[in-house]
DNA sequence: AAGTAGAAGATCAAAAATAGTCAAAGACAA
DNA sequence: TTGTCTTTGACTATTTTTGATCTTCTACTT
């Protein structure tokens, strides 16, 4: 069932495991083995690889030109959380709070069960109004919920 | 005399316990197989795949969508959290929201920063919007954030 | 060193592929 | 008959896929 943009990611998460945290691709290269249009490789990009999942995307174009993607670890928790809450005025989308939350999860600063709290009120269902509302809402509800979060050292588990 | 709707529910339940109790299916394929409507699948999920029956629906839409349902054990000591859910429906009040989770607290279902960060959502500045709509948003957080807990146990302290 | 052709990658919007919502119509039981 | 549950369909929302066009480099030529 996964959708050509779901085997992209799942490919490059694997280099990316594999060449411990960067790798380089070519973007024709890899728009041709995976036999689609070379933008629906950034389009992949665009929506998985996005800064609040943790990736650094370079690129340089020409000959031998390239596109580079790097995940970067938190190392100091809060002056982290400290940089994705100043970003945060505003409009957040629903993709933009799951990069976030997925990312701190990653990082071990939620346990699985803040993570699904966390999904579940940024959810389009949940906060149940028309956009473009619907995303000053969820900033404000995301927002809020970081807050805490820099507070409270997580529990034990 | 089974409806379609039952015969809908009866095949989904079959796969699902094939399956060890997740499922993704097609939409328009399922209502294809069923000739029926594609939102009669709705219908069915709406109407026997709901939370208060320990099922969660996840959705996608776009090439390659589906929609997934999971069989969730629910903790079911928690006679507390079932009560509370059943109650709730449509409107809640800040008031009635910090009373449920301070509740929660005292019963030792949340730790506190779980109570925070529950508090927070609930919060009318942090929702943002007029009454009475606030209130109709506040208990739709409320009541999926009641869902979580009711799914996961509380970790250790 | 300057100029230029060709080689990448980026952008943006249209088209396609799904799923969701809501209200009206139909069926059926009390 | 009345109220509830089911079925349908028109319209909406979201996500992915594609393609045309633009921009930025590099490499080569002179």
């Amino acid at each position: 069932m996964a959708s050509l943009s779901d085997q992209i990611e799942k490919y490059l998460k694997k280099l990316l495991d594999e060449y411990r945290g960067t790798v380089e691709i070519k973007r024709n290269k890899l728009a041709d083995e995976f036999n689609c249009a070379p933008s629906q490789i950034n389009y992949v990009l665009d929506t998985r690889f996005t800064s609040e999942r943790g990736f650094v995307v370079e690129s340089q174009r020409g000959g031998g030109g390239y596109i580079r993607i790097i995940k970067v670890k938190i190392n100091s928790e809060n002056e982290t959380l400290k940089k994705i809450l100043s970003k945060l005025n505003g409009m957040v989308t629903q993709n933009e709070a799951e990069g976030i939350i997925q990312r701190l999860y990653e990082n071990d600063l939620i346990n699985q069960r803040e993570k699904c709290i966390m999904e579940m009120v940024v959810h389009r269902r949940v906060i149940g109004v028309d956009l473009p509302h619907r995303d000053y809402i969820r900033g404000r509800i995301l927002q809020s919920m970081l807050e805490v979060i820099m507070q409270y050292e997580k529990e034990e588990e």
